[in-house]
RNA sequence: GGGCGAUUGGCUCAGUCGGUUAGAGCGCACGGUUCACAUCCGUGAGGUCACUGGUUCGAAUCCAGUAUCGCCCACCA
């Protein structure tokens, strides 16, 4: 029964294509792991890093969804038992940020809606902003389990993070306390020292004088002590001097007081070994609500810390007549006076670094505050030891060592967040200062410390850091703290794939939080992608108008296109320059191996009669190499060398496949006489071969590879045997073929020789020319006989006619299948001359390398054996050819 | 101030725990209307592997140092 040929469009069309393809996976349901695994099959769990819900995905998003999923296909084709669970970050602060400048072009605030309404917004907000996501996940080819979607603020999610919370404050890893800490006066919230990014600057540091008491209790206009400051304006909230205490200059005024300007503030001058006499006067104005050093300093001498501005870094009413300025205003103010005064007394530049608000860049400030934290240590050395014991393996390696550097300095987590949008810390307070902490939905029966009833108790209103959640996400993503059937077949997961900018952000508070609670690491591979960059290797930004959109890329080049780009030439860690070079690389790819398609599809003998006979040199070939390229790619895979993989795949589709096979296979299926059952054998093998590089390939260029195979599947069921590629087993092992793969070499050596001959010769590329060669001996002889159709279409050479001592041409090429050269026709067109001579001379000097480094003693005494024996047959066979140059001429 | 990484043809990158003639794509030059593909095919030019020293029979690869670039961390006013 013959199957009608089937015509293929004559150029692939991605954008009709793609999405026609993606729903007949989600009709076949392929990518959702069966009910109860197969018995054997071993689980292999990604779960995505959930993207921001603020908005559309950027091409680094593109890049991981990528990377995940050519991963996960490859072990599904593979048989393990594979999960890749998507899901969605509520990106607290992020998400409160972009929605309240949307309410500002509506005229509205979050101060006007109110937490309730705006909090309705939110959701609302975020609802259409997930729809995208997800969409566009979907259009770059995203493998995932929808059914098994997940959002960090789902009641799953809020579970996890009450259970969480609570076991850490039971535990006593959670503490409330007053502390300094980092305070975005926009953003109106406290921040971690991750978001709090240090920036170089040029700022001016000023010296003031602050004069000293007189026994009255009265500034001494005669005697002061001078003081260097960067932050004028905190000079409101002083409450100490402090010098050196070997200082000799200050030695006699440590016990004393100073007086602060304008508002008359008695200052002791204390002695601390933390000030340096080398800096500025070397006596330093102590401010402990407002900066970090001070603070510390203030608690070893027992100072009071005085805020000296609000919420939104304004001077309040302990700054006398500054009050209601910005800190900014109230500096040049403050300055200004000191000015009239004469008290200001220097003032330079200076380099210093300051710190801004990750979100929104303002200048962060220190602020005094109860805040909640997480004490940190005991969880850093879990994770810290998962990954010096390789329980959890970091790629690039060299990240273990930042990894561990972070773990070592940690400091403990502030975690609350003066914001609405997000978890509320189960947290209640009992009137009497008591505070309970529950996992319970509907809050704690009453105080936990003096059973005042619920009534009683009010809840905390800040929320946790949007990381607190995301820290949980490996497990609550899978039903923790519930022991569901999903978290004890899934859990722990395999490989966390995200880029390396949020490996302490996330990563690092995944493996602290996963450790303590489920008391297993929640991956064993993290696998660290780079940065994408524009060309010229800067950074993409929006302002600077220099991103690629990964959707209009899809649009444009389609997916598979755009996938091939971002992976290939990339390895892990390192940043990488997407170019449009490159994304035309991606699509060009893509055509080629349509095109390829297309021809095998079409080149299918009609009638198909049985295949029969010994498989030609070409098909024997290709399978070798196949097989080759298929336990290559499957190394790199497995150890997610992905631009490897990707290189892999490409040259032998292309070069291999394309280039020499598919051109040899034409010579077979169009040679005239050829047997019905030949063609049937070559065609068979050419279809055997497409439908393994599909394989190979599917998991990085999914959607095309696909369309080919429902083709591919009708016309040649062997090479396509099951009815979606998603589904179909990743190529096994086949026997390597050395001596079709040895014939190859020395037949493509001689065509690539031939070729070269003509350009030199300038031998029209059309031309059909004779071609003499002198067989190295009787069996190269009998090789070349029997390839001789290959050669003479691959060369454009006919006839070709062996000869012995012939007398030939000054333009020959030498190989280990003798001396060809053109015939007549050729001869008079030739255009160099010595050629032969050339080639001499080339073979001579590989000789007597070899025979120096064979005469070195040392080189055959201590080099492996194998090592010496190939450069002694590598000389045998130089040694060949040259006598073979030489010929009977010399 | 610490730490990490990079440096390979004009550009972007590979280079398999050292093996002697360093690869690819793009770009470039030349040639091509061969019935899959010009988003293609063929041929070619182009690199003392940043520098210096060391280890070794042998170094792009290992070690030390130098330079340049990049990144991360860091409480000196």
């Amino acid at each position: 029964m013959e199957t009608p040929r089937r015509q293929m469009a004559a150029r692939y069309d991605a954008a009709a294509v793609e999405p026609d393809v993606y729903q007949r996976w989600l009709d076949a349901d392929a990518f959702r792991p069966a009910p109860t695994p197969d018995p054997g099959s071993q689980p292999f769990v990604i779960i995505q890093p959930p993207p921001n819900v603020t908005g559309a995905l950027h091409i680094g998003h593109a890049l991981t969804a990528t990377v995940e999923d050519s991963i996960v296909r490859y072990h599904r084709m593979r048989g393990d038992d594979t999960l890749w669970l998507p899901g969605v970050d509520h990106s607290g602060i992020a998400a409160q940020f972009v929605l309240d400048r949307i309410l500002a072009e509506e005229g509205e605030s979050r101060a006007s809606l109110g937490r309730e309404r705006y909090l309705e917004r939110m959701w609302q907000f975020i609802s259409e902003t997930r729809e995208v996501i997800g969409g566009q996940h979907r259009r770059l080819g995203a493998s995932a389990d929808w059914s098994r979607e997940r959002f960090t603020m789902d009641e799953g999610s809020a579970r996890a993070v009450r259970t969480a919370f609570t076991r850490l404050w039971d535990a006593g890893l959670v503490y409330r306390g007053e502390a300094l800490i980092n305070w975005c006066p926009r953003c109106l919230t406290t921040i971690s020292d991750l978001e709090n990014v240090h920036r170089d600057e040029t700022g001016t540091i000023w010296t003031i004088r602050y004069h000293l008491e007189r026994s009255d209790g009265t500034p001494d206009p005669d005697a002061w002590i001078s003081v260097a400051t960067t932050r004028p304006e905190t000079l409101l909230g002083d409450t100490a001097v402090a010098v050196h205490p070997e200082d000799e200059r200050y030695a006699a005024l440590v016990g004393r007081h100073a007086i602060l300007p304008f508002l008359g503030r008695r200052l002791p001058i204390v002695a601390d070994e933390h000030v340096e006499r080398t800096f500025g006067t070397g006596a330093v104005k102590i401010t402990p609500a407002h900066d970090p050093d001070d603070y510390a300093l203030a608690q070893r001498h027992a100072l009071e810390a005085i805020t000296v501005l609000d919420e939104e870094a304004r001077v309040n009413a302990a700054g006398g007549e500054f009050f209601g300025r910005d800190r900014f205003e109230a500096r040049e103010a403050i300055l200004d006076r000191l000015r009239e005064t004469g008290d200001l007394i220097a003032e330079k530049p200076h380099a210093m670094v300051v710190g801004h608000c990750d979100r929104c860049g303002t200048v962060v400030e220190p602020r005094l505050s109860v805040q909640w934290f997480i004490r940190v240590q005991p969880l850093a050395e879990r994770a810290l030891a998962s990954v010096r014991e390789g329980r959890t393996k970091i790629l690039p390696a060299h990240f273990e060592k930042v990894y561990a550097h972070w773990m070592e300095n940690i400091h403990d987590w502030a975690v609350g967040r003066q914001l609405w949008w997000g978890h509320r810390i189960p947290a209640w307070f009992c009137p009497d200062g008591h505070i309970t902490v529950t996992d319970e939905v509907d809050g704690p029966d009453g105080c936990a410390e003096c059973g005042r009833p619920a009534l009683d108790l009010t809840q905390e209103t800040d929320i946790l850091d949007t990381w607190f959640s995301s820290g949980l996400w490996p497990f609550s993503t899978l039903g923790w703290p519930d022991e569901t059937p999903d978290l004890a077949r899934f859990y722990p997961t395999s490989v966390m794939e995200t880029g390396y900018d949020i490996l302490f952000f996330w990563v690092a508070r995944m493996m602290m939080l996963g450790l303590f609670l489920t008391d297993a690491e929640p991956f064993h591979t993290v696998y660290l992608h780079g940065m994408i960059r524009a060309e010229g290797g800067v950074k993409m930004s929006k302002t600077k108008g220099n991103t690629v959109d990964p959707l209009s890329m899809v649009a444009e080049i389609g997916a598979d296109a755009l996938r091939f780009a971002l992976v290939s030439g990339s390895s892990p860690g390192s940043d990488m320059r997407l170019t449009q070079a490159k994304l035309d690389g991606g699509r060009n790819f893509t055509n080629k191996l349509w095109n390829a398609a297309r021809f095998v599809l079409g080149a299918r003998p009609e009638p198909m009669a049985e295949s029969g006979g010994e498989p030609s040199l070409a098909a024997r070939w290709i399978a070798s190499r196949l097989s080759e390229a298929t336990e290559r790619a499957t190394r790199q895979l497995d150890v997610l060398d992905l631009g490897g993989y990707a290189a892999t795949v490409y040259d032998v589709a292309w070069s291999d496949y394309c280039d020499w096979f598919l051109e040899m296979a034409k010579v077979d299926l169009r040679r005239e006489g050829a047997r019905d059952a030949d063609r049937a054998t070559t065609w068979s093998a050419a279809a055997a071969g497409l439908g393994t590089i599909l394989r190979l390939l599917h998991p990085l260029m999914p959607f095309v590879t696909e369309a080919i195979w429902t083709e591919l599947r009708d016309a040649a069921p062997d090479a396509a045997p099951v009815p979606l590629l998603v589904t179909a087993p990743w190529p096994g092992a086949t026997p390597r073929a050395a001596a079709a793969e040895d014939a190859f070499a020395d037949l493509a050596a001689m065509v690539r020789g031939v070729r070269n001959l003509r350009t030199e010769s300038g031998v029209a590329a059309s031309a059909w020319v004779p071609l003499v060669v002198e067989a190295a001996n009787a069996d190269a002889a009998a090789r070349l006989e029997s390839a001789a159709h290959y050669v003479e279409t691959l060369a454009r050479v006919r006839p070709i006619e062996l000869v012995e001592d012939a007398e030939r041409s000054e333009q020959v090429v030498a190989g280990r299948l003798g001396v060809a050269w053109l015939g007549r026709d050729a001869a008079a067109d030739e255009v160099s001359a010595g050629r032969r001579a050339a080639q001499i001379s080339e073979v001579d000097v590989g000789i007597a390398r070899l025979e120096t480094l064979l005469a070195n003693e040392s080189f055959t005494a201590r080099a492996p054996a194998a090592v010496v024996e190939r450069e002694r047959v590598r000389l045998d066979e130089l040694r060949e050819q040259r006598e073979r140059l030489v010929g009977g001429s010399e």
